[in-house]
DNA sequence: TATGAATGAGTCTTCATTCAT
DNA sequence: GATGAATGAAGACTCATTCAT
């Protein structure tokens, strides 16, 4: 990618979780990534499409930094926890994609192409983990409300330790991950 | 209130959270209501008086319909699934009041003044509670981790079940109230 | 129709003959009309419902002022240079008009519905001189290409007028009528 | 001419016909020309010089295939037709050109130094027909008058069969020469 | 020669807000 | 109270033109 688009990218990330898309204008995304209005549009023929665009980009490379490390020999509990302390990790570490996704994965702006694009992926990520969940550690959950409970509570974790950062330590962010498993788990 | 006052409070409850606040000219507020736009200003001085009085009176009528139900009689569980089954079932019949909740209460068009003079009600309707919790039916949490975990849950379940309306049944609800008892409870 | 609207429209003409239609900006005509851009938009939609609105305008204005005349004791000719002579005087009096309507009768701005709205007028404005045309004065001719001649010399006269101002007096104007009359009379 | 050259011409004649001057952006011309937007402004220096080359361009265009082709042993009628009839075929194969020149004509965009040099060149084409209108077989006209009629004639003719193009045959365009004939001869 | 990324002034249009009625 | 015409600053997007490659 080119560098004045990578900007750009960076930069509409930041302004739209600050003030939301309507509330960010494409000058001004501009002016902060030093860049004329002109090259953003450019790179991107509409701001529906930056905005679009930026939400693949966004969660690609959450998956890529949370990637594969499923390890068979440990206990799955040990597993779950790894990939539920990656995703905390990076939303506290990282909060604006984090933020991003939350805020833009319902709405209009993202095409539906772009959404169920990415879905795939993190299905794909997640099929390691179905054997565990079939073997009866956990509650008999349906698909759809185990994925958005355990989502719900890593934006849940991430949120509140965002706006409590003085609590954030090992021992709170152990408990929090006590509370989500002791609720899936049998 | 005045009817029109409350027309306009209804119609932009809607629009802001189908469409956010910038995304929601005051022009279409009007139209929609049925009123001229200087009658809008007449009511409210400005569209962020708009949405800050429409924050409050939001937050109000979900404490009003929440109100009051604690009976020591019965089981601190029961209490608690009963206040929380409440939220749920409001946030389902009436998802625009929740949702505007959940995309504003960060939203810097809110005054903190506003947030705290309802936070404060909130604090109070929770106080009944207190003692339940301490009496160790629960884990060692401090507060505002409970209140983020507890809050995280409804908003959380009333989410699945608006997007996954065909599993919406007495059986999912009490699973998904489970999940929430079974991560606090000891 | 409220002032400003007229003042719009007056400006529109007189610019967009001069400078064409992209060659116009909305800020400059609201400028030159003394108005506020926000009032142009008010009032017209698009810049083009303004255009398009201009044409009907413009084209209505011209026949009201070129309406019945038609004398059944005079003669023919007679009768035909008197409605020409309307359409000339007219053209030379406010060439404004005529160059509007020639220049954008052809243009993809002004809709269909539009140019067929107004044809309809002519053609009924016309249909009371066909008798003259039927009882074998003229050369026989088809309707398109008749009216296509007649049209096509009052805008070339003015035209030729508008650009040799020094040469326009009686005998000159007498002169184009004749060129137009022996051109279609047998 | 550098084939780049000649067909950033051609493709600009038709998109200056059909969308206006401002109506076209270089950006379009470059890419219907098949070339780089840089490549345009290497053979043109900008827009307006693009234009006023090609008015020059298309009016030798013209010029050329009309030329000379007048026969003093023929009746000065049949010369004047068959200069006529050059014109209005030329106009019916290949109408953008005359509709440039209809269009651009009047336009500031072509400097008056191209115009005027251009002029030059049909006045000696039809200085050669001066003798046949002065030996009287034509009605006593100025010279600027007579021009203007057999200008607005041709084009006239050529437009009108442009959007009738079922009624055109031998016979019809015959019909429009005599009613240009019989107009301006005694 | 030829390219196309980069520019920023300029375009059409929207919007919150005011005010005379 | 209620209206909606009027405003002009601001927004998304376009465009002629330049320049490093």
């Amino acid at each position: 990618m080119k560098e004045k688009e990578q900007k750009i990218l960076d930069t509409s990330l930041k302004l739209f979780v600050e003030k939301g898309f309507h509330g960010t204008s494409t000058a001004e995304i501009a002016k902060t990534a030093g860049v004329a209005t002109g090259t953003l549009f450019h790179y991107f023929k509409t701001k529906e499409e930056l905005i679009d665009r930026l939400y693949i980009y966004t969660k690609e490379s959450i998956l890529e930094e949370v990637q594969g490390d499923y390890d068979e020999n440990n206990p799955f509990k040990e597993n779950v926890k790894s990939l539920w302390l990656k995703f905390v990790c990076l939303g506290i570490k990282d909060p604006y994609k984090f933020n991003f996704i939350m805020t833009f994965h319902c709405s209009p702006y993202i095409t539906s192409f772009t959404k169920g694009r990415i879905e795939e992926k993190f299905v794909e990520l997640l099929e390691i983990y179905k054997k565990g969940f079939e073997e009866g550690e956990i509650k008999e959950i349906y698909d759809e409300l185990l994925m958005d409970y355990f989502w719900g509570n890593i934006l849940n974790t991430i949120m509140h330790f965002e706006q409590n950062p003085e609590k954030m330590n090992k021992e709170n962010v152990d408990l929090s991950f006590e509370l989500f498993w002791d609720g899936i788990s049998r």
